[in-house]
DNA sequence: GGCCGGATATGCGAAATTCCACGAATCTGC
DNA sequence: GCAGATTCGTGGAATTTCGCATATCCGGCC
């Protein structure tokens, strides 16, 4: 019987793609896992990887195994999840995945109300832009502003909220509105549905800023650079800055909490759901 | 996230009941299955089982997370046949679980002629009375006397062989029906099909020797101590027994032959499945 | 009551595993 | 074309893990 360690270690492989990426997220060094791969390959008497310079790939028998082996990876996680279950009370520490901008803005800054209502609870909290896989325990809970479709996972719209185009109010009074310079999101965000509003707005004009962070967007538009497209709860609590309005219709996104089904019972996630409930609750 | 040899560990102890079983089929010491669990209820951060001097027995949680964990092992199951299926042509060692008598009277003669067919094939013979469970590879053929049960084996019913009475020729000479002795089989195989038949011959006469061993049964048949209930390809080929007709209906087992599904293409089960099907048909 | 078989803890030495550091190879951006 | 970054391979030192031996405990049996 082969050791498990090694299929964890090749299943992370299969998934990650290199030694070192699998290291990283297992933890270890890529000589280890190159070592329990081969002793894998040892074991089974198979041949499951390619070693080139750069890249390892998986031979045919590989992805076979590596396929039949990931059934073993949702149980393991599903043993994480009843162990987290298992834990009784509201403590221990929760993790909370979620927009980075939206971390920072909304849930930051409410984080002391709900230390003052449950002491004992730990926030993780991780502001990131990919979506952290709540099957696979990287979050325990998540905020998304598009309705999840991970398979397992709770999820409930709890609030939304709207964009405007924000400018610095001096910058504003002396720019004819043709003369408007933008403040725009790069590449990598040119599908949101926030972007695509703003170039529908931008038309002709020049957009004279590409940025994937809001906070860099917040600070050019106030130091006069143009006007950017921000959600609510950044350009209003700003008060350097004062919408511009526009007429084209105005967008909102929606706020989803998921939550995998084994942890929607577990008291500490409960209570962390109820506050970032309230934390999108209209005051 | 826990080490999944931890888990490999625990899963063990929780089917096997106690440290040193769990030890044995792991082929660890019992000190490393303690070891190990213990690591577990470290990083889960939960107590799985009650340590007592002369058993362990898990917890309410240890029995929550054995449950979700035993997928995992199902998982594991199938990346080993995986494995073996994956390796080409007609070699590696086939294992073969079958009735003790049966693999060493029916099976163990023939073997030279797989062995001058296929001499690739390594053959690991394990005549034992308790079933193999082919789903944790503990055999990759079987042969049973029923019909097998057990989830994702295919089984195929390939013979059957009839019981009679067999005695010493000189001690069914010299000895009326009214006063023989039968030898018969011990309580563990009261319920079998060849015992019952067996009573109903008896009727109030003695029962002189009852032994689980078929072989033992042959000896003392042979050395004239009374009859006994013998299947035919053990009675007709010991020359010094002969049948002993009895007016009650004959009664014979069906053989049959079982395999998981995802083995049953592997060349070199296969060819042992071919062969055991050739021990079968009648000559 | 004493003995015996089997099970679980514990301490220690040996062995295996892991991390670390360095070098080679490849890809990317300038 | 070259520098920088990232990746994989390898060898040696340190840590961890494992197996063995011993001690202890419990239940059953004579």
């Amino acid at each position: 019987m082969a050791d498990w360690e090694d299929l964890h270690h090749f299943v992370t492989l299969a998934r990650e793609g290199t030694l070192s990426a699998a290291a990283r997220t297992l933890g270890v060094d890529h000589a280890t896992v190159a070592r329990r791969v081969a002793a894998l390959e040892q074991s089974t008497g198979l041949k499951l990887v390619d070693r080139r310079a750069r890249t390892t790939s998986l031979t045919e028998d590989g992805k076979r195994i590596a396929a039949v082996a990931a059934p073993m990876e949702e149980a393991a996680f599903a043993v994480g999840r009843a162990a987290q279950a298992a834990k009784p009370g509201v403590d221990g520490e929760v993790s909370i995945s979620a927009p980075p901008n939206f971390a920072s803005s909304v849930i930051a800054p409410q984080l002391t109300l709900l230390r003052a209502q449950h002491p004992a609870i730990r926030i993780k909290l991780i502001g990131e832009k990919r979506q952290a896989s709540l099957g696979r325990r990287e979050a325990d809970v998540a905020l998304r502003l598009m309705r999840p479709v991970e398979a397992g996972l709770m999820v409930r719209k709890i609030g939304s909220f709207g964009f405007s185009l924000y400018g610095a109010a001096n910058y504003l009074e002396k720019t004819p509105a043709h003369a408007l310079s933008f403040i725009g999101y790069d590449a990598s965000m040119a599908d949101s549905p926030q972007e695509i509003w703003l170039r529908t707005i931008v038309g002709e004009r020049e957009v004279v800023l590409r940025t994937n962070d809001l906070e860099t967007q917040v600070s050019a538009a106030c130091a006069g650079l143009g006007v950017a497209a921000l959600p609510h709860y950044l350009g209003d609590s700003e008060p350097r800055l004062q919408r511009y309005a526009v007429p084209q219709k105005p967008i909102s996104r929606e706020v989803w909490l998921a939550v995998h089904r084994d942890l929607r019972q577990v008291p500490a996630v409960r209570a962390v759901m109820e506050f970032l409930v309230s934390c999108l609750r209209p005051q």
